[in-house]
DNA sequence: AATGAATGAGCATTCATTCAT
DNA sequence: TATGAATGAATGCTCATTCAT
């Protein structure tokens, strides 16, 4: 009985710690993490101050959290499009394009979980989801040197420059795009650019 | 007489002025722009609070100020080296070794310059701080296409690449470097791979 | 049981800010509007500054209270003098005796409530405040107006011009009666001087 | 020789306190004693902020001065005008109605002299002021007692009214007129409100 | 467990006044 | 005598965290 109580509570609380971070998500896609006040997240959620408390020890755990969450769905994401069928050049690209249109399209969040300076404890999880985004990219070119359609390099540098290129772009303008081509002229720049590096394929039938 | 006075007078102001300034880039390369505050500075200066309002407006435009200084330092840096003598493909290379290693030697600062947040004023101002690298990188990269160094492409994504890759693998960690790999390597690796990207140039003899 | 922790939640709240407001309104009864600083209020209530902005968000909204709680008392008080029964004549005596009296005996807060710039938000509340004032005045001049004991004339401005007079006279000496004449007496003086240009009415058995 | 050059400094040293005046009376016109600063006086007059103090002991005697000669300037134009030649009645109706029509042109002046809170020395002051108007006034209204054009009465509080008439009517909205009237109705109002209840006549010829 | 009122350190900014040159 | 750089106390406001109920 006390038991069963025990794993009911244990559920509820977990429920709860679960509808705290979703909100928080909320908050940081619209406002970034400097919009995300304990206040307003218990506010949102529902509940008293103190409360949230009950379910993170500081603010600071709270953020990790949050950003753990936040940045596993987007890795999910890519990680499905890069363990799909396809030659690495075509998974590649394709993991390129889907990243690019995810930054463009909730460039704030991007902006959150890639720029936005937190805290000492959330930046050192940025520099393993970097490593876990690196991976994923990693993995495809590490695959595609064994199967030569990659040259020899170093792949934690090329996974690491997508991201920097990407990101830089993309994402840190915080602002419009370049209006000399649409979204898509340049998301395939973008991959290609990425892709004569890594692949060092010579791009044709391409004017600028 | 008077007019001497003046002078004298308008050298001091802009000697203090300087002053607080590199007092206030010191502030920010041990610990950014927001360990920035106007008492710290102060105190590090040896002034009152009020006297700093003698030198500046408001902090934001205290901030602006110190931006544009170390920005400037950096931008004279590289487009010295750009504008020297060599083929594209040698300034490029030049130019991307240069930013990289002054990078890493200024991580902290490179980092405020870069990506930290601080004030609408400051990102304005960031944004033709970015287009103006871009512009120096952009110039090499367009003579390089005219002498079919490089090929055709668009030279903006590939300067903003550049930074990108850069802030990316060498910035924003604010850690250190993959022991992998010497500094002087991986600098290396990085105009390789800036380099295949613009230039499309098959690299050889390189082992990993 | 929710409900009623609701209620008592907001009738305690309802008390914390109805004492911030009065020990701010003693506070602006001794030293005017000026010597109300956040701070002081907190230390006088005996709570900490933060807590203050739990109960108002601004200071400009503490003193738009604050002057609207001191000047809503003194307009319910000539307000109940004017809605008595009597002649025009004699409730438009009574309410610019009363109002002089009060103005007298408070001139400190008077002169706060009349005369001190504090900020716009208040300004604008001020404008209103003598609207009301001109109001209730207004409708007994009206009421004489129509009975023929008060003689055609510009209702606004028989109505503000009694304010300006007792401020004149009584408030922004901000200091001593002349001491010619007794409170009463002096009262008694103004009460005839507007009275005379309102009702038109030649005094008689009256000797200075 | 010696005494010479003292009389030359003593009246330069004069010059200098009228010029400092001057141009703080100007700044009190356009946006009253709060925007008059020891900085922007001493920038206006093209000296020295510790020069300024060469003349005034500190700036509460500054404005007393100021206040002083700009009242002086109003109060001899009232007085001017007040000594002519015409009945006490004509007199006094002239005196309210060029009272009342510099109080609508330099309304901020009116309202920086009548109005705003400034220091202690300033408002001991402005009683004297206060009572120098009156003593204009009251001059007037005994000779018209006197004469029997006005009724007995307390000639301070009369002429204490009509600067708070004035003032609350057409000074302190700091805005505009009630659009029902033009200036001149309304000032016309005023005088006769004024004139009702000092003479104690009843007007005729006069429609709302 | 939940509440939410209370805390208080921290920061940018202003301006009359001083004093060494 | 004139300068003007320097002073520093004072104030409104924020927000993560605590703790009595």
């Amino acid at each position: 009985m006390v038991y069963k109580a025990t794993e009911k509570t244990k559920a509820h609380k977990q429920a709860r710690r679960l509808l705290l971070i979703n909100k928080a998500v909320s908050q940081i896609k619209s406002g970034g993490f400097t919009s995300l006040t304990i206040e307003s997240l218990a506010q949102d959620a529902g509940i008293a101050v103190g409360t949230v408390y009950k379910y993170f020890d500081c603010k600071a755990s709270l953020c990790l959290e949050v950003f753990k969450v936040a940045t596993e769905i987007e890795l999910a994401i890519i990680n499905d499009i890069s363990s799909g069928c396809g030659t690495p050049n075509e998974r590649l690209g394709k993991a390129i394009t889907t990243f690019s249109r995810r930054a463009i399209h909730s460039q704030q969040q991007a902006f959150a979980l890639i720029f936005e300076p937190i805290n000492p404890l959330v930046e050192m999880e940025r520099l393993n989801y970097r490593k876990a985004y690196a991976l994923i990219f990693e993995k495809i070119i590490i695959e595609g040197i064994e199967s030569k359609e990659f040259i020899e390099q170093s792949t934690y540098l090329a996974a690491t420059a997508i991201v920097g290129i990407i990101a830089e772009v993309l994402v840190r303008p915080l602002s419009q795009l370049e209006n000399k081509y649409t979204e898509d002229q340049f998301i395939e720049e973008i991959k290609q650019f990425c892709l004569r590096s890594i692949a060092c394929s010579t791009p044709y039938n391409k004017h600028y």
